[in-house]
DNA sequence: ACAATATGCTGACATTTGTCAAAAACTGTG
DNA sequence: CACAGTTTTTGACAAATGTCAGCATATTGT
């Protein structure tokens, strides 16, 4: 450069402009970094450094449409077959099973905020795979969404409790939070009963009831699963379950295989949404991947809880095989 | 490669699947195009080919963030000094005056989907600007929401009409369209009145004044103004308004310098919105840009019928200075 | 069955983008 | 105003991405 090189002021409006300035000529009006360097009078390596900054400071989003992903074969059958109002698959690719559930959830975290409009109160449930969504999903600002913790806490052992699903969900979605400040599940029903009748929980239980959505996970009810590991339920109760038909877990709730919910022991002793509350929903979204999720996923479907499913093509395809 | 290339099958589900799994790699998982050649077992010029289809196909979609426009210092102090709720202002570049017009017609297309919710009723005016933010807007899927033409049409020379404006809008935004089916104009203003008794229009009209958003532009009144372009308004008609103290023009209506609303010949021939209907809105957006907005603009403002703002920084510089 | 046509893939080369250590410009201090 | 400490910019080099002609495999027509 001929003339004495002329730096941006720092903490200035300009500083500023001038890196919205470049990610403006690249991203939308497609100039390449040399063009912006010429116009911007400074080296490309400039450019690229103005590039990189805007990209931290988020004000680049890039996202896949999720009419990708929904719009696909098999994606219509899933929906036809099962009745859904949408479903969205995920490819596999080589990864391990962790790999795939993980895309699954950040695949619900950028279709969920596509699903939620103004004045929606969506419930939110518990789980690995509903702790990752909220996890993946982008800082938005919705407008007048409230986000309800639909079961207790508990302590878990694998650090995603559901008042931190609830929490981090409102929080990445900019919606307010109602938790539910309660175990998920107490040792004795009368306790429960006196819990439930406490003004604070009551008004809390009140509020998730009258949720017009809903994100969960199909529960699996094989012995390492996390209703058992989590402290929710007892080896003994899950045996319990089987034998009385169990398919799956919702919401803390176990269901046979038509998606009934089958009464127990345990319904005294929870806190948390009702099954029956779930029914109806303008949206009950179904979010699970892997084999051992299939029965729970068609389980929790033919109980009428779902209408959009998230999960992975080999999911789906062991759905429709299964059906 | 050593055994034989495999193709993939064509019009068959893993053909599309595939271009969305090399999508997904590459945006999400962050990996370059040779990990992906690698783990999908094709060539990296291949997989260069899958990202351009799944660019072309719409499934990518890079935005930049609004929040980027909306915070810089310039913004808050057009918002602080004019008592918006936001202003979003596109630096310029080098660029012409044509391609500021686009850039900020741009920027106002990839706000307005964030400033509009479920049932929601838009009125669109009529303009160059106007039409160029409906053609910008990108194909998206609001649900409930209702597009309304707000003035009637005219033969202009120029291409876009209202009802293109608000029909392209409709459109591309995914929603319910109303239209106006009469001229802006007529020759008498007898005729005007019978036809806005017509039961058709009239349930136009009825519907144009139960809007809460609209989006217009600012009118110069200019002698080579679109008002006369159009043949809204004759020669005389203009000079005749000037004379009466008009600063700009607004949904095809006179505006002096504190907005208020100028009587003359021309109202009782129009079909159109009235202005009093745009006061009290959950949002006027008014788009505008160029030192020959400066006037109107700030009489629209100065009007009470702006809460939101797009324009260009030199344009906001203008406005600060004027005011 | 065979040629003609269409489609998808590839390797070699061209262009664009990213990295990094060093230089330049600014800031605050004695 | 010399200085040490930061921050920003830059040039040279490395890596990633884009292009395109030609080839291989399917598909179509006869």
């Amino acid at each position: 450069m001929t003339s004495k090189t002329r730096r941006r002021p720092a903490g200035q409006v300009s500083g500023e402009n001038i890196v919205i300035e470049a990610a403006w000529m690249y991203y939308n009006d497609g100039l390449n970094q040399n063009e912006i360097a010429n116009r911007l009078q400074v080296s490309r390596a400039t450019v690229v450094n103005y590039l990189q900054e805007a990209r931290e400071r988020g004000y680049i989003r890039i996202s896949l449409s999720p009419e990708a992903f929904t719009s696909h074969n098999l994606a219509q059958k899933l929906r036809d077959r099962f009745g859904l109002q949408a479903a969205f698959l995920l490819p596999e690719g080589i990864g391990t099973a962790e790999e795939t559930l993980l895309r699954v959830a950040r695949g619900a975290a950028d279709w969920l905020p596509h699903l939620l409009g103004s004045g929606d109160r969506l419930g939110v449930a518990w789980g690995r795979t509903v702790y990752e969504v909220a996890e993946a999903v982008e800082r938005t600002q919705l407008s007048d969404v409230t986000v309800t913790q639909l079961v207790g806490s508990m302590a878990t052992p694998y650090g995603f409790t559901a008042e931190i699903c609830s929490a981090n969900m409102a929080q990445n979605l900019g919606a307010k939070c109602i938790n539910l400040h309660a175990p998920a599940v107490l040792s004795d029903p009368e306790l429960a009963t006196r819990l439930r009748a406490e003004p604070i929980i009551h008004a809390q239980l009140e509020a998730l009831s009258h949720c017009n959505k809903a994100i969960f996970a199909a529960g699996s009810i094989a012995p390492d699963s996390h209703i058992v590991g989590s402290g929710v339920a007892s080896s003994e109760d899950l045996e319990w379950y089987i034998r009385h038909g169990a398919a799956g877990v919702l919401c803390g709730r176990f269901i046979d295989a038509q998606g009934r919910f089958i009464p127990g022991d345990l319904d005294a002793r929870m806190i948390g949404v009702e099954l029956d509350k779930l029914l109806g929903l303008d949206m009950g979204l179904l979010v699970s991947v892997g084999a051992d999720k299939v029965g729970p996923m068609l389980a929790a479907i033919a109980g009428g809880y779902v209408t959009h499913v998230v999960t992975s093509v080999e999911t789906a395809r062991g759905m429709l095989d299964k059906a």
